[in-house]
DNA sequence: AGTAGGATGGGCT
DNA sequence: GCCCATCCTACTC
C-alpha cells in the first residue's frame, strides 16, 4: 500500500521512526527499483540547529516549507545527492533524511555501501526529483508491505555530521532498524 | 565578485 | 584514521 499524505503530516520524529522497514519505490520507464529503509534522521524545523531551515527559507531549502510527502533533494559536499521527505504541517520546515537502505532489486549492481549519498545513486535520484510529490508520483513513492518490525530492533542515536549544532548535536533523532 | 564550508564516501595507510 | 574528490549555497565585502 502506498503511503498517503497523512502518514507524513504527523510529528517528524514519529514519521522518521515509522519509515523504518517501509519501501522506497523508484520507477523509471519499464524499470522498478525497490529498497527497504533501515536508517533515517529527523530534522525538526527552525529551532533545530542541525536543520537546513535554521537560517530561514532559502532557494535550496524551500521544499521543506511545503506540504508533507514532497521530496527535498539537495547536493551535499558538492557531489552527493541526499534524499529527504518533508513531514509535519505545511509551513513547518521539517523533514526526514533517508540515511540507509537495503536494496531489494538489482543487487547485481555493485554498491558497497548505502549511506545517504550512495542510496540516491542506487535509486537514480538527483535534484531533478527535488520538490517532487511522492503521494501522486509514478516515479518515486513509498510503500508499506506489512513488513513486521519488532520495537526491540529499533535503536536511536545522535545524528551524523552535525557537530556544529550546539545542544541539538546530542539529540537521539537518528533511527536505525536492525534486520 | 569572491569564498568558506558543508546532513559524504571511498581508498589508502 | 586521514585525505581527498568536487561544487553549490549563503554570507561577506
Amino acid at each position: 500500500m502506498k503511503l498517503k499524505r497523512e502518514f507524513f503530516e504527523r510529528d517528524t520524529l514519529e514519521v522518521a521512526r515509522d519509515l523504518l522497514g517501509k519501501i522506497i519505490v523508484r520507477e523509471i520507464g519499464e524499470r522498478i527499483i525497490k529498497a527497504r529503509i533501515i536508517e533515517t534522521e529527523a530534522y525538526c524545523g527552525v529551532e533545530d540547529k542541525a536543520c537546513h531551515a535554521r537560517h530561514g527559507k532559502t532557494k535550496r531549502n524551500a521544499p521543506m516549507w511545503g506540504p508533507a510527502g514532497f521530496t527535498y533533494v539537495y547536493l551535499c559536499m558538492g557531489l552527493h545527492n541526499l534524499l529527504n521527505i518533508v513531514t509535519g504541517e505545511k509551513d513547518q520546515p521539517e523533514a526526514v533524511l533517508i540515511r540507509g537502505i537495503i536494496p531489494l532489486t538489482g543487487t547485481s549492481e555493485k554498491f558497497k555501501s548505502y549511506g545517504p549519498g550512495n542510496l540516491t545513486k542506487y535509486l537514480k535520484i538527483n535534484r531533478g526529483l527535488n520538490n517532487h510529490d511522492t503521494i501522486y508520483s509514478r516515479q518515486l513513492w513509498f510503500e508499506d508491505d506489512e513488513f513486521a518490525i519488532a520495537l526491540k530492533n529499533i535503536t536511536s542515536a545522535p545524528r551524523i555530521g552535525i557537530s556544529y549544532a550546539a545542544e541539538y548535536r546530542h539529540k537521539p533523532w537518528r533511527f536505525i532498524l536492525k534486520i
